[in-house]
DNA sequence: CGCATAGTTGACTACGCTCAACCCTGGTGG
DNA sequence: CCACCAGGGTTGAGCGTAGTCAACTATGCG
């Protein structure tokens, strides 16, 4: 990625960067902590969730190696959700206020930096536009369908357990295991376990 | 608010805006219109909402007077919703090229604009939260305090049709009424027609 | 006064959740 | 090498709740 990348900042800026390691489970901030930095993924993968008062888990957004996180926390004072390393992950740190006077300084920075924001904002768009599909299999498709766009292959390959693609449809285990059992039986998709390829019938 | 306000911008970028009226239902743009502007709504109701394949409306986001909106759309090639008028309206325009030039030599102005980013943001957060509650009554509740919160009186004024907040909540018109009714008859709420009291017990 | 729209109420349906049992895989240790 | 175990995934049965369709009332506006 562009943005953050080590020759986008100033050596100062670069030097005050500190690294952290994450094993899986391991929160790195909760919701309601003081801000004190945002982050990059260096390797591993990371959670950004919820849990509602009624004992559910909301995940806004899971950030892989390259991608960073909790943009928003620069200009908040606290954050607004918890930070989980789902599995063994290596973070980078850029303090908050080393990088506020980078972007008074750095204009390009900046820009790059709010791109940031406004795909975050665009990501959690679509997911609340998906929640509004109500049957099961069809936000199921939708959601493969996202998965798949960017790659343009009609493949679509899931790095986490099934169970947790489905906390993040808003779907129980079991209900996504039928959705897709029967879109397979549609012959709309084919699959092998975690291995899904969307059909040409499943792009109308 | 204080962003945009017209003491926080130089004269010549105060010239260069200009004004719309809407009448209700119209469209400002559309969701995949090449980006021209952002905006801010100087007086009645806008909302940012798209239209799903399977024919639902999904809204993101309802602007007020005061509030401003399509930041996003800065620095995003084309629009990722569409803007309607709910009522009749009149909207300030404020050209793309225009602002990113201003943002480049105000930092303060950036600054502002930044904050308004993060905020859209956590909107859509507790908007997706909000999702995960299944059961009606309970998320009409949690709605309920979410709104009567930053007031802080219990009291909770639509200024819209409950067919409208039904949908904001993905509801249907017909149980946002029995939930609305159940939580009066559980004592929780009192209300007559769209204001709303909420009784101390909702706070638990 | 009459029409359109919003809101309410009722009966029925359908779909996803819950709970439970079961299979399958990968990892561990004897 | 196999026995065991834990977690993920699948399948089944039954239930509950929100959606749907419809009829009716209430409200606002010409």
């Amino acid at each position: 990625m562009s943005f953050l990348s080590p020759d986008s900042l100033s050596s100062n800026v670069r030097a005050a960067i500190t690294y952290q390691d994450l094993v899986p489970g391991q929160a790195l901030f909760q919701q309601g902590d003081p801000t004190a930095a945002m982050f990059g993924v260096e390797s591993g993968r990371v959670r950004l969730s919820r849990n509602t008062s009624e004992g559910k888990l909301v995940t806004f957004q899971v950030i892989r190696a390259g991608e960073s996180f909790a943009e928003a926390a620069l200009f908040s004072e606290t954050y607004t959700s918890d930070a989980i390393a789902e599995i063994q992950s290596r973070v980078a740190i850029y303090p908050k206020q080393l990088l506020v006077t980078a972007f008074r300084e750095n204009p390009d920075l900046t820009e790059d930096f709010v791109v940031q924001l406004v795909r975050s904002i665009q990501v959690l768009q679509s997911r609340l536009e998906l929640r509004d599909v109500r049957s099961a299999h069809q936000r199921v498709l939708q959601y493969l369908r996202i998965i798949a766009e960017p790659n343009d292959t009609n493949l679509v390959i899931f790095d986490r357990p099934l169970k947790d693609v489905a906390n993040d449809l808003g779907l129980t285990p079991e209900t996504l295991s039928r959705a897709l059992g029967r879109l397979e039986h549609e012959g709309v998709i084919s699959r092998a376990k975690r291995q899904i390829r969307l059909h040409d019938s499943a792009v109308a």
